[in-house]
DNA sequence: ACAATCCCGACTGGAATGATAGGAAAGCAT
DNA sequence: ATGCTTTCCTATCATTCCAGTCGGGATTGT
């Protein structure tokens, strides 16, 4: 149950590997998939979706690469997912057609729902990648291991 | 984001209606379909899974139909998803293949995605069908209009 | 010019989803 | 026993989503 996407999960480590490199050169897609055991060509489509979404900036070329278009601290987990896998809402609510969901007005478990989707929100959203670059470093469940 | 599937919505208010008439007769797929807008033979396979999960009960024949397994304030919606929709779980482990999820125990995001089941988790238990016709009625959302 | 690198769109195989259909089995009345 | 009602089982189907691949085109620095 409420599984994410492949898609989301490999968004979210590719942009924690770019948070860790923030202030060095652009980083290459290959390079990328590599430390994070992302299928190449799959995370090239997945970068081009994020700088579509305003989320990181490349240039192209030999020295060319990927970096955050915001500072680590300016990016929350939630903005990420959000832009990739659209709203919080766990209603049935179809993406497209914007008619009448299964759940309306007067469904019994919206009280639930609201209350689910907002406490979830909160959590994506003041979790930001520097956060999450602090956290691990303290807690040492993440190393780096980067000799650059 | 979280979307729950048809079946499960369906499931949960099919649930709730019988909840609401839970000293009364063994309630019919056909009535309940027609009272939650749910496809009658759809429900069908819904219901016959929930009684296969222990959570409701039913009887054939001409008096026959459905009928919760357990009272109400010992239902929790926590249990209901969790049968239908497998355990809470935001990482991309697969359901049959039990193989290394994308995301392992060096994975940055474990902290954030353990709190998140937690949060989630504990909402969605502590919630009983009971629960929530009395929080319905109290704030009269939802009418149940039963004339019997 | 050339090589490195990002960029774009099409495509595919598999799985999940949301149903629908035919008929078998069980309970009850007469 | 017969027949009616209702649940129960299995199979099928169309559609959509997902993960991943592919070929080739556009940019950039040297």
């Amino acid at each position: 149950m409420f599984h994410f996407s492949s898609r989301s999960l490999y968004a979210l480590r590719a942009l924690y590997e770019l948070a860790l490199c923030e202030q060095g050169p652009p980083m290459k897609i290959a390079f990328i998939a590599q430390r994070q055991k992302i299928p190449t060509r799959f995370l090239e489509g997945i970068l081009a979706q994020l700088k579509r979404g305003g989320i990181v900036e490349s240039r192209r070329g030999v020295e060319g690469g990927y970096h955050l278009a915001r500072r680590s601290q300016y990016l929350t987990i939630g903005e990420v997912l959000r832009f990739l896998e659209g709203p919080v809402d766990f209603t049935n609510s179809q993406k497209k057609g914007k008619k009448d969901s299964i759940s309306g007005p007067t469904d019994p478990f919206n009280g639930l729902w609201q209350k689910l989707e907002k406490t979830v929100e909160t959590a994506i959203d003041e979790m930001t990648f520097r956060d999450l670059i602090e956290f691990n470093e303290r807690t040492g469940q993440y190393i780096p291991n980067y000799i650059i």
